[in-house]
RNA sequence: GCCUUGGUGGUGGAAUGGUAGACACGAGGGACUUAAAAUCCCUUGGGCAGAAAUGCCUGUAUGGGUUCGAGUCCCAUCCGAGGCACCA
């Protein structure tokens, strides 16, 4: 029999569906694994080779995992909500569904042909309403809690209202609530439900048509579609995520993620722990109590002026008559410029003077309040002291509106540059004078509090996630308007589905398509016509996989006690910010209710690394249709062309492939060097317009899915990004080969009884250890290698003591060849269900060995010797050495490397 | 500007502080073939010496340092990638 490995993978991709081979069940006797993918958004453009890298690495580790008698939970689903298939609707008319689920068929299809050990039968989608009935289920539970600072933990709202009618919370009154109407009481919980509704400063994207949270803008313009954005106030439905950012950010050192991915997390969140400081202000003679956000209260004494937000409530009253006129225009200005505008202009200095004045607590002093949009409206307070002599924004705008510059660390200068670092003496700064900036800090935040000038105070990056979109293809929201006070859907009428539309325009009216939907009422009351945005669906997605079909509950109590959170996690760090903090937010969510019994969703998280595509070029000279080759190009005036680079291979354009290509080179010429043609090359993203997508179906046809598989884990470390380029892939598939070739000799079946030979299990048992110690870390390329090596070790050995092992070993990497091989070695059952071959230590131990020779405490010298070198040998050897090296004098500890024969090293230590 | 990474042959990449370049691709040479494919063998960082076996020098972005010994650890510089960017 020859390797025939499309017969083969049919053969065995068709058995593993009929016999459900990888159906997984909860399994006390068996130790859990949860391994999970990112699941795909499936877009029309289908899968390229870039894609299936993190699933393949995935794959390996669940099948190994199995190997190692795990119960193994590895499920695979669509994240099917999305602005893409609702684009697409609008300029076709073809309903998103309908799209959406042609995209999804033809991605199982390219993740079939891969061999992926999936458990088909936990497919979820969230456009699907029996799984968007739990999402909607999620934001109801959102919308019935409150973050409870006391417990730092949600709790439902009624505990809430049990309190203002008892005690009252916060600056509401036991009286103003009894005294309260339906709709006031409902816009009180509104200040503190996790799920609310409130007016905020939005980003507004016009050319879609909807609001965006921070993560899905970048540089002012949306991140699908790339339309600009620009800020609006806008009353919309939010997660107060805020609430929990504590949390989040503490949770992050129990979790075995990358420091990087770590440290994005904590610059989103974005911690700072500082003061909040009053100041009185004085404008046409009234006074008004500022309070002020600073890390900083050390630097008090060098204040010399204030800073206000332009949204900042504060510019009213702090506006003196004299300069409303000027205040009024920059505002207007100000509001006028987009986001995007904003940030092109980071270098201009921009601001007015409001015409109040504020008073030092500490000096009595009294510095001028400005305006300026370099103070955030919804950061701290929306009002800062501005210290300009330590620090960098406060120090451009002194220097732009001409105020004073007041040092107060000893010898820094400020004549070009403020003087950020927190190092030096403080100077010029009353009690504080000649103390260590580091301790200064602290001794003035507690001078603060203990003189009521203010209070430590945490405050964080992170917003809360703007949760309402103005689109159609999205989970509606399970909310409708009595009487204009927002009233939840009742939890036995879940899920609310999403009605049948013919057009999904937005009408252009700000009002989403859901509006002009006919009969979108709940008992007669109109519905909420936004829909959640793409990360509702994708937050609790990995609970679901753990229970799909039950109707009662996300996710059972059962399953989730036993699969309970997720061991590894594979994906992309584009979600860093988005996703991963979403999820981690709504999972610490349930947990505090009581419906998952873990903190963490994510114990590790391993970030695949992006597959760059390698974009090939023919070189045309110009104004002819001849094409010269690489190597002479430059001795003609050339334009550089895209080609296809399924049409190259090594480098080395198929001629007639190309002629035919496109008509316009139907009767092309070429320049040749040495009778080829050789193309240029460059490392691109892989993208249609380039021509150097490599479609993985592709690859299968010609060499098969074991050898992509195996291929892809080849080309480097999984957290790097690296460039795909088929030509190397000929030596796995070589390697493939060979190894059928132990079993199959010239076709026929070779496989004997023979015992195996010291060499033959040294050889096998140094690879079992190699890939127990890489698989673990991820570290796949080096796994293969180490095969390879093992394959040139072992020859022609075609014992079954050997061969049986390596079936094992190798069917995470290339699950059908080696299934079929293990059924022809007269095993009944699938491969997967065979035990990973038990180490033998004994088996590896090296000739060489390392003596360490200990003369006293001092210097140690090691001898590796051949392992047969007798004591009185050894001894020889090191009492050599002392005389030989430069350490003679005293005692040692010596280590000596000997490669048979020759001594390479010695350690003294 | 800040944070996180990384820089090793023609290419992808290996190296618990201990023979740098494993493994693979590509390239060159050879064997088997009428020929091709397939397969197998040899060479392959640079330089020098030698008829040859082989030997020597040099080499991991740059410059310093620690160490008997540095691709690996420390300091500075340069370059690349990713993230954040008026967050007080």
């Amino acid at each position: 029999m020859e390797y025939d490995f499309l017969e083969i993978e049919k053969k065995w991709q068709c058995r593993w569906a009929q016999q459900q081979t990888y159906k997984v069940k909860e399994d006390a006797s068996k130790p859990k694994f949860y391994v999970l993918d990112m699941f795909p958004y499936p877009s029309g453009a289908g899968l390229h080779v870039g894609h299936p890298l993190g699933y393949i690495a995935s794959d390996i580790y669940s099948r190994y995992k199995r190997l190692k008698g795990f119960s193994v939970l590895h499920p695979m689903g669509y994240d099917a909500f999305g602005l893409p298939a609702e684009q697409y609707a609008i300029q076709t008319g073809q309903h998103p569904e309908v799209t959406t689920v042609n995209n999804i068929n033809r991605y199982r299809q390219q993740l079939d042909r891969i061999g992926f050990c999936y458990d088909w039968s936990r497919e979820v989608r969230t456009c699907d309403p029996t799984f968007y009935k739990w999402t909607q289920w999620a934001f109801l539970k959102m919308f019935d809690s409150w973050y409870d600072p006391a417990a730092n933990a949600a709790r439902p709202i009624s505990e809430l209202v049990k309190k203002l009618e008892s005690e009252g919370y916060e600056d509401v009154s036991v009286q103003q609530w009894n005294a309260a109407s339906e709709k006031e009481k409902s816009d009180i919980l509104m200040r503190w439900r996790i799920a609310y509704q409130g007016e905020t400063s939005v980003n507004w994207c016009e050319g879609l048509g909807t609001v965006l949270a921070n993560d899905e803008v970048k540089d002012g313009l949306s991140v699908r579609g790339g339309f600009p954005v620009e800020q609006k106030k806008m009353k919309q439905w939010q997660l107060r995520i805020s609430a929990y950012a504590g949390r989040p950010l503490d949770g992050l050192d129990t979790l075995d993620w990358s420091d990087s991915l770590k440290e994005m997390q904590r610059n989103w969140i974005g911690r700072s722990q500082g003061t909040e400081v009053e100041f009185d202000t004085v404008c046409d003679g009234r006074h008004k109590k500022v309070t002020i956000f600073t890390t900083r209260v050390d630097t008090i004494f060098g204040v010399t002026f204030m800073v206000l937000a332009p949204e900042s409530e504060l510019v009213d009253e702090l506006t003196s008559a004299e300069q409303k006129q000027a205040v009024e225009d920059y505002v207007r200005e100000v509001r006028k410029k987009t986001e995007r505008e904003r940030i092109s202009e980071t270098k201009s200095v921009t601001g007015v003077f409001s015409g109040a004045w504020g008073i030092n607590p500490l000096t009595g002093e009294k510095v001028p309040v400005w305006i300026s949009e370099y103070v955030l409206s919804g950061y701290g307070t929306g009002a800062i002291m501005a210290v300009p002599a330590h620090d960098s924004r406060d120090y451009a705008f002194a220097k732009k509106f001409n105020l004073p510059i007041i040092p107060i660390i000893e010898g820094c200068d400020v004549s070009e540059s403020s003087f950020d670092a927190k190092e030096g003496r403080m100077c010029n700064s009353g009690f504080l004078n000649g103390m260590d900036v580091r301790d200064a800090i602290e001794a003035a935040k507690d001078y603060a509090e203990e003189h009521g000038i203010g209070r430590r105070k945490t405050n964080y990056r992170l917003r809360d996630a703007i949760f309402s979109r103005q689109r159609y293809w999205g989970e509606p929201f399970p909310i409708y308007y009595k009487d204009g006070i927002p009233t939840p859907v009742p939890e036995e009428d879940l899920p609310l589905v999403l009605p049948e539309m013919k057009s999904f325009k937005s009408a252009g009216d700000g009002q989403p398509p859901l509006a002009h939907a006919e009969n979108w009422t709940y008992k007669g009351y109109p519905l909420e016509t936004s829909t959640m945005p793409g990360f509702a669906g994708s937050s609790a997605y990995y609970l679901r996989y753990m229970d799909p079909t039950d109707a009662d509950a996300l996710v059972s109590r059962e399953a989730n006690e036993y699969w309970r959170s997720v061991d590894l996690y594979v994906g992309g760090t584009e979600h860093a910010t988005g996703h991963l903090i979403y999820s981690r937010f709504w999972n610490k969510f349930l947990y505090d209710l009581g419906y998952v019994c873990e903190d963490e969703p994510f114990r590790k998280l391993v970030n695949q690394g992006m597959i760059q595509g390698r974009s090939n070029f023919v070189y045309r000279v110009v104004g002819t249709n001849t094409f010269v080759s690489l190597g002479l190009k430059d001795q003609y005036e050339t334009t550089e062309i895209h080609v296809d680079v399924n049409i190259v291979h090594a480098d080395k354009l198929d001629l007639e492939a190309f002629r035919a290509w496109r008509p316009e080179f139907k009767d092309a010429e070429f320049i040749l060097e040495n009778g080829e043609y050789i193309c240029g090359w460059a490392i691109e993203k892989m993208s249609k317009s380039m021509f150097n997508v490599v479609n993985p179906d592709d690859i299968c046809e010609t060499y098969g899915a074991d050898t992509l598989r195996l291929y892809e884990m080849f080309l480097g470390p999984i957290e790097q990004s690296k460039p795909w380029d088929t030509k190397g892939i000929d030596g796995v598939h070589r390697f493939l080969r060979k190894f059928w070739r132990l079993f199959y000799e010239r076709g026929q079946w070779c496989v004997t009884d023979e015992p195996a030979t010291k060499a033959e299990l040294k050889s096998l048992h140094t690879l079992i250890r190699k890939e127990q110690q890489d698989i673990e870390c991820f570290s796949y390329n080096t796994t293969i290698s180490a095969f390879m090596i093992a394959l040139g070790e072992l020859g022609e050995c075609h014992k079954r003591a050997i061969l049986e092992p390596l079936v094992v070993l190798l069917c995470p990497f290339t699950p059908h060849i080696c299934e079929e091989l293990w059924e022809a070695l007269g095993h009944e059952g699938s491969v997967c269900d065979a035990a990973f071959p038990e180490f033998v230590e004994a088996y590896t131990v090296e000739d060489n060995v390392t003596y360490p020779v200990q003369f006293n405490g001092k210097m140690r010298f090691t001898v590796d010797l051949p392992k047969a070198a007798s004591p009185a040998e050894v001894e020889t050897a090191v009492r050599a050495l002392p005389q030989t090296a430069k350490y003679t004098e005293g005692l040692a500890i010596v280590k000596v490397i000997v490669v048979p024969g020759r001594i390479i090293n010695i350690v003294v230590r």
